[in-house]
DNA sequence: TTGAAAGCGCTAACAG
DNA sequence: CTGTTAGCGCTTTCAA
């Protein structure tokens, strides 16, 4: 790229503010000029440095997204909804894989401060104050996305997971199911884990229902440990007619133990599973999801981002129930 | 962001020279100086602009990637591997979702082209002369990945197709199986389709095995057209005993299909897929999959834009089978 | 070991 | 409608 904009003003007889304003699609030059530079442009192959306009502008046409895993289903579909967006607005997005490592995340950081930024999306992962200070003290726009805080004035886009904690057992409830097990993530996860473990001792509690600790097992939100979990159940012979599994992977996980045991679902064990991403769909049973509008909360974010949103406005997308195979009803 | 270099070098009463020197490791100071200049970047709080950085030095720190489509398996899991090499060597990625559209595809590689990334990482697409022509002007290293081309002179990292899809179906003829279906993309596609249903068409042929066109049901890699491809397959009453399925969506697709049929595998029908993404594993049984190392195609495209190679080599990785649980042996 | 100064390629007043 | 010019915040000679 050895063109720039004074080749291609002079090419076209013209000044470099008059070329500036024409790939501006500012006015202020007749029909004939631009015609004249867009020939020029045409015929030099010129292509505007980002570099050179960003410096200049103080906008670099560049947004930043912090995710812990891009492999995990709803990181990617998340992605594609913020990419979509930020395409069609003309911006290009920097992906960074914490690895919900803090050093790495505040590396990335950074770095997307360095690089000029104009906005930051910040998903699925605790916004420690480390975190949020930095962030705050960038004086962009940030937007959290399936996590939320309210030491930080960040908008937010996420779905009220104590409810749909609530909904989705409420759901098993209604079917007739009492002895109802959960495979969570970690209590101290105060986005994923806590709020989904609330919800479903609340909408037991509400049913009137007994239910006690060793009724929820642990994982990570990661398939192995679906698996583990579900052993641990097992093994504990509760007696359940009924799992909830607070993830897609982790339900998997469950399933495949299951399986493996020569049990059925959903005629010997129901499963239900949060988050609805394809991973609830590829499997046979296909799997009853507590469904998170994943890639409409990535177009979300992104519109907040690009309209500049600064407020620390929350928004709480719905969720709701898709019924597929994976539940029987005892009513 | 007010702050730049030349508050710095005020600060600790030194040229901006001197600052550069010391923020880029050159040498040519004394170490004094560094402390003294080191202290005023802490207290300042100073960020170098990338901005004024790449336009100075015609290096943007910044790698394109193109893919089809993030959301699948294969996608992320190479961008993890292509994200972990950027990261480690100061690169920061930016993803585009060509969604396969040349339209789409061609305003992203303008854009890429204008931000002046220092390479670019074409993946699992098909090059048209549109792109190749485009792509070769840039004059910056340019790496497909999971794709090759004769007709322009770029590296490219990938497995071995046509061998992969013979050892496949050699491996399903060693366990016994003489009626093995396929399920494939489309014949037009010149990377992963044609070669994987000729290296299964020769295997059959080299174990003198008959077949017949109507063994292959074609898809387009996605779990439905894996359902609707194995309907075709079992349509036909065939009598197969083993599939071969060239994704694991669609070996999934065909699980799912034989599932709702109350067919089980493997002892109804045997199954293998390509691929072997986390899809692989996540189901039940757990599917015997040709391996190909995707992270590791990753990271070894990232590491050949880094290392800024532009000779056309090909860099063909090693592909394995991992026998799991989906394949019957009749011998 | 240091600094002055000329770009890098553009935007954005300002003047005409 | 158009051009001049002063930056934007760096890197990089070239001199000292």
């Amino acid at each position: 790229m050895a063109i720039n904009i004074s080749d291609v003003a002079k090419h076209a007889g013209v000044s470099i503010a008059t070329v500036s304003r024409i790939i501006n699609n500012l006015d202020g030059y007749s029909q004939k000029t631009k015609e004249r530079v867009q020939r020029a442009i045409e015929e030099l192959g010129y292509e505007p440095s980002g570099l050179a306009r960003g410096l200049a502008s103080n906008k670099s046409g560049t947004i930043g997204v912090l995710l812990p895993c891009v492999t995990t289903r709803f990181s990617s579909t998340l992605l594609r909804g913020i990419e979509r967006i930020a395409h069609s607005k003309g911006y290009s997005v920097i992906i960074c894989n914490t690895d919900m490592n803090g050093e790495r995340t505040m590396s990335y950081l950074r770095t997307l401060s360095e690089k000029r930024v104009e906005g930051i999306l910040f998903i699925s992962e605790w916004v420690t104050d480390e975190y949020g200070e930095y962030l705050a003290k960038l004086g962009i726009p940030v937007v959290l996305v399936a996590t939320h805080t309210t030491k930080f004035p960040f908008p937010s886009v996420y779905t009220d997971d104590f409810q749909a904690a609530y909904d989705t057992t409420r759901y098993l409830i209604e079917k007739g199911h009492t002895r109802i097990g959960l495979i969570s993530g970690d209590v101290k996860d105060r986005i994923a884990g806590k709020p989904r473990i609330d919800g479903y001792k609340k909408a037991l509690d509400d049913a009137g229902l007994d239910w006690q600790e060793n009724q929820i097992a642990y994982g990570d939100f990661h398939f192995e440990s679906g698996i583990a979990a579900m052993a641990m159940l097992d093994a504990r012979s509760l007696n359940l007619s009924a799992v909830f599994a607070t993830s897609d992977e982790m339900a998997l996980g469950a399933l495949s133990y299951l399986h493996r045991r020569g049990m059925e679902v959903p005629n010997d064990l129901s499963i239900v599973c949060y988050d609805d991403t394809l991973d609830a769909v590829l499997t046979h049973p296909a799997l009853t999801a507590l469904h998170q509008p994943i890639e409409e909360m990535g177009e979300c974010a992104m519109d907040l981002i690009c309209r500049g949103v600064t407020e620390a406005q929350k928004l709480v997308l719905e969720h709701f129930i898709v019924e597929r195979d994976s539940v029987r009803s005892l009513v």
